[in-house]
DNA sequence: CTGCGTGCAAAGTATTTGCAAACCG
DNA sequence: CGGTTTGCAAATACTTTGCACGCAG
């Protein structure tokens, strides 16, 4: 389970801040991925003033401490969402193309052909991400138009 | 074996075009990764005159027509590359971080795994990319210093 | 207090668009 | 010839930066 991110951010030594938690608390029950922008809009109503610069910044600092990831859609626009796996455990990350709704996909099959792709290309692999990309299961019922 | 870029082109019914051909035959040979400007200025002083737009809708033509493949760099710089692979051969990329060089890797173990993702999760899985990261041969030699 | 965090304004930079002229088929 | 393609200039859009003020620790 995802521990409280005053915790995390404590632990990390990064301030905790009242945007800093606006955001993270904002993203901790949602299953879907937002950009910079919708989550500034969302936001700034409540917080009273808030810079879309501030929020550009304070997404990438929840990377970097783990409560978001960043998420890739074939469209090039950053995305983040909230990361729910266990810190240190592999994992790659489904993405509905038409809500942004996010998945963990778990059980990844690649890293047992590092190895393998190592030996013959005689590269030196330091990561890998997985994208999967479709419908997710209430978008793929909309889908008819 | 790749097909020419001529006949390629005229299968799909775009126009063959001395820049067009320029850019295809720039990556051909090539065994790493170019982003619009490089291409451009590669090109600029053997072709009299090139725009970089013209540049980007090139690339993203010959994408469409199977020649290129863009690539994806943690960076989020646009990158292309020579596509190898046969048509229709599901296939992923290697990219080395440091010179941007890229190989094919065949054998993507997720493809057995679409099947038992959309049973748990209820999704449509209508495609996936995976990006694997490191360093080449020659850049693991180099990289000490 | 003391420095990190934030708002605001402004700068970048990469990428796209509009249109007239040149060109392929 | 007729619809594409290209050059050029300009617009966009997105993201980052600089700096002064305010708040967390």
């Amino acid at each position: 389970m995802a521990k409280d991110p005053r915790t995390v951010l404590r632990e990390k030594g990064i301030k905790v801040t009242p945007r800093r938690l606006a955001v993270a608390e904002l993203f901790r029950p949602l299953r879907g991925s937002m950009t910079p922008e919708m989550v500034w809009k969302r936001l700034r109503p409540k917080l009273g003033t808030l810079g879309l610069p501030t929020v550009y910044r304070i997404l990438e600092d929840l990377v970097q401490v783990g409560i978001l990831t960043r998420i890739e859609l074939s469209d090039r626009a950053l995305r983040y969402a909230a990361c729910r796996a266990e810190p240190g455990v592999h994992h790659h990350h489904f993405v509905c193309v038409r809500c942004g709704a996010v998945s963990e996909v778990e059980g990844c099959a690649f890293e047992r052909q590092v190895r393998g792709v190592e030996r013959r290309t005689g590269f030196r692999v330091t990561g890998h991400r997985l994208h999967v990309e479709g419908l997710c299961s209430s978008c793929r019922a909309r889908r008819r138009k």
